[in-house]
DNA sequence: CTTTAGGCCTGACGGC
DNA sequence: TGCCGTCAGGCCTAAA
């Protein structure tokens, strides 16, 4: 599943290897993502330079000199730096040759998954233009936490997910920074107080960068750019933990559905 | 405005 | 063994 820490992963794993780089080919195996991929991109993508590879929330972002390739992992999705020869796998929907010896493979079972094409400026596209602050970013702190808070009635978890709010927290580290916060998930948002929300931007970052530091979580799909799974799996501390013992009190931990998502908690360390 | 529900899609899993 | 219902979830849209 992969939210911020396994996009900036695969990120900073291709980005040394594509970076200035050309496609030679690109085939398009199976177009029907969440919208169709754009038959066109073969095309616009012959003999250019890639000029960057960037990251805003879940999205990458390939830039070139007369475009941007907007690219979503969804939620199974992965993108992979495959030897040329190595066997198609079956849901491979995308294939970027470069000249030499590899491609880049987009590998998505569920087909969530998002390609497509943006001239101007990506970031007045609707889908990047109302996001909030990068959870790792400067404007991301108390003080704006409260105000994205402030008289909301919805539970605090799902506020967290919200893109709005801030961006790259899905359903896992969501789980995981309300236990490192001490925070219910069902506390409303507006209850939080200032002390409250000082807490949870630093658990926020804490537990991205954790998960960074291990290259991400690997629950089923997820894999890096060189095909490796994350580690951070083995060292949550409340996702997917319903019933067993907390790591910190052993408590039970509890499971119920916020927001239509299962959701993780210590009943004694959170509030 | 905020909040909630549904749809997209496949694979894994449990029950019968 | 095989069929079927359920669950998983990022993100968008529509409705309340």
């Amino acid at each position: 599943v992969p939210e911020l820490p396994e996009v900036e992963t695969t990120r900073r794993g291709l980005a040394p290897l594509l970076v200035g780089r050309t496609f030679r080919s690109v085939e398009i195996r199976d177009g029907r993502l969440r919208e169709p991929v754009p038959t066109a991109l073969p095309a616009l993508l012959a003999d250019r330079r890639l000029g960057a590879l960037e990251r805003r929330a879940k999205y990458l972002l390939f830039r070139y000199a007369h475009g941007t390739l907007l690219l979503h992992l969804g939620m199974s999705g992965s993108l992979r730096l495959a030897p040329r020869g190595e066997p198609l796998r079956r849901h491979d929907h995308l294939r970027f040759t470069l000249v030499g010896s590899r491609e880049l493979r987009f590998h998505d079972p569920r087909r969530f998954g998002l390609c497509v094409w943006l001239t101007g400026d990506p970031l007045l596209d609707a889908r990047l233009a109302r996001l909030g602050p990068e959870p790792l970013g400067d404007e991301f702190d108390g003080d704006s936490l409260r105000a994205a808070l402030r008289g909301r009635k919805a539970a605090v978890k799902v506020l967290l997910m919200d893109p709005a709010v801030v961006v790259g927290v899905g359903n896992i580290y969501a789980s995981e920074a309300l236990f490192r916060a001490g925070i219910r998930p069902a506390r409303a948002g507006g209850s939080l107080r200032t002390a409250e929300t000082e807490r949870l931007v630093a658990a926020v970052r804490e537990v991205l960068l954790a998960a960074l530091r291990a290259g991400g979580t690997t629950l089923r799909d997820y894999v890096d750019g060189g095909g490796e799974a994350g580690a951070f799996r083995v060292r949550l501390r409340v996702y997917g933990r319903a019933g067993e013992a907390c790591t910190v009190c052993a408590a039970p931990i509890r499971c119920r559905v916020l927001g239509q998502r299962s959701t993780f908690w210590c009943p004694t360390c959170q509030g």
